[in-house]
DNA sequence: TGTATTCCTTACTCTGTAAGTCAACAATCC
DNA sequence: GGATTGTTGACTTACAGAGTAAGGAATACA
């Protein structure tokens, strides 16, 4: 019931890139200075940003990371679902064929729209906004 | 991110405790059968909710479990916090002295909110309400 | 008092996931 | 062609979820 460390750094780290000059490349290791990340988990963690169009990379001499979108159109529920895959409070929530008891789908209600809640405040913030809080 | 299986079956067994007739004493087994639990797991998930005060139990023959309160009175956060302990979504809102990070506070407003909105949700439906439904 | 009944306590196993590491590989630049 | 920088996949370790098992303690009733 608690979000993972690798999401708690992709979010660090997109917040990080959003605050850099527009276009500007920064090394991994740099990240991982600021973000206090190891190298090994920081790639990682990156490559699920990558592969969601998030972030993109460049290899070679300057090469390096950098957002692969405006900051205003990526919300903490974008970081979050390309880091653990879908959203889901319960088991029954991914796929309802597997809620077959009646007396769980009184709850099951409840738990869609715990869930939905969520969502809407996650979705609500664009990471542009959290880079000018910060 | 996923609600334990023993705060559903704790669900379950509330939900049934609370639509027998009121003072009615129930048997282990007979909620096992009924909820398709095992008994020796059934009795490690009753535990926190007899020492949490939703549910009471008596020894000896004729003994079982009943609800230790009114229906009306329980919901859904009641049962999820005796089973797993205090709600939180992330680390840093159990100890607020854990959030150093500047970049990762940016987040944590949201984290607060999105936690407190699956608050809300899962208090507004008590046990009563739900056993209705059934 | 003794015995059957019923729940209680504690320790244990098994499995899966989170968290993080490592080493060989591939692209790029100069 | 070599230095630099990211990529890939396999691996380790630790911990929590899910469930089991066995001996103990309370209660009712004969």
């Amino acid at each position: 019931m608690v979000i993972t460390r690798a999401t708690e750094y992709a979010i660090r780290t997109v917040i990080y890139l959003a605050k850099q000059p527009k276009g500007d490349i920064v090394l991994k290791k740099d990240i991982c200075r600021t973000q206090e990340v190891t190298p090994a988990f920081l790639t990682k963690i990156l490559q699920p940003l990558i592969k969601a169009g998030i972030v993109s990379s460049q290899r070679g001499v300057g090469g390096g990371f950098l957002l692969a979108c405006d900051p205003q159109s990526i919300n903490l529920l974008d970081l979050l679902e390309a880091e653990e895959g879908p959203l889901k409070l319960n088991h029954c929530l991914i796929d309802s064929g597997d809620c077959l008891r009646k007396a769980y789908c009184a709850a099951h209600l409840v738990w869609t729209e715990a869930q939905g809640e969520m969502v809407r405040v996650l979705k609500k913030h664009s990471i542009a906004d959290l880079a000018a809080q910060d």
